[in-house]
DNA sequence: CGGAACATTGACCCATGTCAAGTGTCGTGG
DNA sequence: CCACGACACTTGACATGGGTCAATGTTCCG
């Protein structure tokens, strides 16, 4: 077997387009299935760095913001794990980041025990887990170039994409949604301040390029002008 | 076997501390050691985003930098690869970043093939693949960290302590060493312009930090200094 | 209705980017 | 051995994107 446990996981492409979704393997949906159900409130950890990594988890409801703090307080969110996405998969031992719900969330939890003894009954099931690992690391990636090269309209505009892009994943409207997450959780995302994030949501309302009924809720009017600001086409 | 292949990987710690170094198993290390020995000149890619992922390989000698390029030509490093690390793991197909030489560098070459059909003779070394592959995740990680929350200083700072770190552990002098890179690499991996390295290497050899014989070699005469910049003590 | 938490907006400032000279340092060819 | 050119690096002057601080709005819930 090639899992041992626990850390933070994730699957898919750039930014909020949250964590593994992979359709995972009959033996182990059924345990997950059949695991304990856990509620958590807004803001509260599911698990914290340092803790001992005893479980997966996969998001039934909600949504929970993976991240790291400075001695500081300073804060990076990893990125952002919604329902059906596994989190708390890695190396041995202890988690490395903490997973916060940033809205009242359901997650089922699953034994690492019971995890490992899944893979050693399909080995198929270690082949997508690294794979998703792998895919993660690659989103990751995806991320740093954002935060370390782009300016904030390329960021926000870029989050608001890749948000776009999961919600049409899952069957859901693309061009309507709801952010369940604050302007804090963005701004720690994309490195940019709460202020910043905020400006930029109202500039790109300004440019016609999106509606905001309410401030979580946003309405994409213009998703090629988002893309081209996105990539870096000259700003207004 | 949960190996499929290539794509980079690393593993360890933060910053320059390199991909991965993990001991690995016999057989593969027996099939390394006849791989083909290929040789990389200064600025050449070995490989390229988008290139089919045919190969893994392992740094001789030499330092890589593994980087992707946004359309209009800006360029986030995401990590180094220095001798002893293995890179091109990942998931199946193409590789998602380019790896660049940034001195003359010697690398064997082996086959993904070769590399399955040794974790099929060793489950082992799939364990430990994908252990290298958590950690690389976690590096990238605190990597997002340095890049999304620090200041120039700190990041430098942060820079130097962990190339010193990973010179340690390979048993070199670690207050006493040469970048292989330019500053536009270190620029490029922290989110900085190559002025702003410049003159942040310049603040540091000013509060008497560090000496700079000449610019690639970096003596550390207050690593104690050096570590609390790091973590953002109040800079002077 | 009141207050807490979050979001928006404005004014100002500063760290870092940009632009522009220099100043080594190295390798090549005369 | 020296001259030259090519780079890489350093340093300075200036510009600016985004951070900071502060006031105001909005939403939601008790």
């Amino acid at each position: 077997m090639l899992m041992s446990s626990p850390q933070a996981m994730a699957g898919r492409a750039f930014a909020p387009p949250s964590l593994m979704s992979a359709r995972l393997t009959s033996g182990f949906e059924h345990k997950l299935a059949h695991g304990v159900l856990r509620r958590i409130e807004c803001r509260e950890l599911l698990f914290a760095e340092g803790d001992a990594a005893s479980h997966v988890y996969r998001i039934e409801t909600g949504a929970i913001a993976l991240n790291k703090v400075l001695a500081d307080g300073r804060r990076q969110v990893i990125g952002f794990a919604y329902p059906g996405d596994l989190i708390g998969l890695g190396v041995e031992g202890e988690h490395v980041m903490n997973a916060q719900a940033v809205k009242a969330t359901r997650v089922r939890c699953l034994p690492v025990s019971a995890l490992r003894q899944s893979i050693a009954e399909d080995p198929a099931l270690g082949v997508k887990l690294y794979e998703a690992l792998a895919r993660e690391l690659a989103a990751t990636r995806d991320l740093m170039l954002t935060t370390g090269q782009r300016s904030a309209v390329e960021r926000v505009a870029s989050f608001l994409l890749a948000f776009s892009r999961r919600n049409q994943r899952v069957g859901q409207d693309p061009a309507n949604f709801e952010l369940p997450m604050t302007r804090t959780d963005i701004g720690d995302f994309l490195g940019l301040t709460i202020e910043t994030v905020s400006r930029t949501f109202s500039k790109l309302k300004l440019l016609g390029l999106i509606e905001l009924p309410c401030s979580n809720r946003v309405k994409v009017t213009d998703i090629e002008a988002l893309q081209g600001l996105a990539d870096g086409a000259q700003e207004a």
